[in-house]
DNA sequence: GTTATTAGCAAACGGTCGTTTGTTTGGCGA
DNA sequence: TCGCCAAACAAACGACCGTTTGCTAATAAC
């Protein structure tokens, strides 16, 4: 009852903090260190991820992810409430270090196209290499898990709704398709994680090679990309 | 024994051909038409490359694809020797369907620049409304079966050649960047799986406005796009 | 010292998975 | 008419699935 079922009685960190070091002055009667509780939690968050974004939703069982962390399966069933939950959870924080990210990027950059330019690099950054939460977002789609297929839509809509402003700034000819422009870049981002392998361009290379490729980039056709 | 599992004992249509209506004159011996064998094994073709396609590999089990022709579980091993052959007969034929239409638009346009369009809008029409079939290449990684995956991987990577020689054949200025071109085109063809639905703009037109974006185009930024 | 809470173990629950095995059916060629 | 064979049925196999239940140490609060 009261609520759904997502998180069981017991002491999450605090949500939308990015769960710190756990050495946040909690109040008087919250248990608080001790020995045991450790993180644990964020162990099978971590381990939750890792399966999660090397081998999909389904393919990524409750056993796998204990085993991982040296728990029996049913212990992961103290921390999250189903399987459906821990994804959320994986992927709300997956969702959170991108856009902190993208976030920080912009703040840093002076011009509209400056600021799409870092903010797409800080995506293609954490798409390609910023561990594994961030990769879930990508790889896992919504409809795998039909129970939160609203709940991660919306995660990953809130998302890209930072482009839409990124985009609508942007200084451009009247007519200019500007949805295609959002959609060409995010997509374009997004389906590298498919080929891309480490060795190879940086992540922040082929942002900006993809960047400069479009048409209404002031600097012109086959610009140079900053180092 | 004899090469690996993936055909049972049985006459299949003819591998390397389209799987025509079955009216070829086979020779005399060969079990030929009957009120039976009807195209069960093409039925059970459909079935899969839908369900692959709406739900994923791992989502979609062999009893959804014996129930959906009207079969039991073990039946259709009479027709494939396992579920990842089963899709692996699929995702071949997805390829060679999206494979054929390019093949075709591509030979009907005249400059390097028109052929690439044609090849983007027809890859495009067949992920997003060109059938179960070709969308299985798109929504089903390769690695989601891993006994699989170096099959599933060559035989996306010779569709995508043909897009590598598109591309060579563009008149562009001396450095530009053509892999990114490629990489940037297909990646946001191929992700534009996932925000698609029908009733807005038109596949074609999706394509069209992608390539209408790239800065290389020599139609210039913001060009029109032929209806 | 008692009590309550945290965190996990141990063992199973019913169900579904991909697959196998043995058997049956119906039409065809001889 | 007989035997053959494609094509399916019927029923299970063992393994694994997500999940539940009951219990038990360890810790902290009183």
């Amino acid at each position: 009852m009261l609520g759904d079922p997502l998180h069981p009685n017991v002491p999450q960190p605090s949500p939308g903090q990015p769960s710190p070091v756990r050495s946040n002055p909690v109040r008087s009667n919250a248990r608080q260190a001790g020995p045991r509780p450790a993180n644990r939690r964020q162990d099978l968050l971590d381990a939750a991820a890792r399966l999660f974004s090397r081998q999909g939703f389904h393919a990524a069982s409750m056993r796998d992810i204990a085993r991982a962390v040296g728990m029996l399966p049913g212990s992961l069933y103290y921390h999250f409430a189903s399987k459906d939950a821990l994804l959320l959870a994986v992927y709300a924080e997956g969702v959170r270090r991108i856009a902190e990210r993208v976030d920080a990027a912009v703040a840093s950059a002076a011009t509209p196209w400056a600021r799409l330019e870092a903010a797409c690099v800080a995506h293609g950054e954490m798409l390609l290499d910023g561990g594994d939460y961030a990769q879930v977002v990508i790889r896992v789609r919504p409809e795998d898990c039909a129970a939160m297929e609203a709940r991660l839509t919306a995660l990953r809509d809130a998302h890209e709704d930072r482009f839409k402003a990124l985009v609508a700034a942007l200084d451009l000819p009247a007519g200019a398709d500007r949805q295609a422009l959002r959609l060409m870049l995010l997509g374009a981002l997004n389906w590298s994680q498919t080929w891309y392998r480490p060795g190879g361009d940086s992540p922040a290379a082929i942002a900006r090679r993809f960047l400069a490729l479009l048409a209404c980039n002031p600097r012109g056709p086959g610009g140079e990309q900053a180092p």
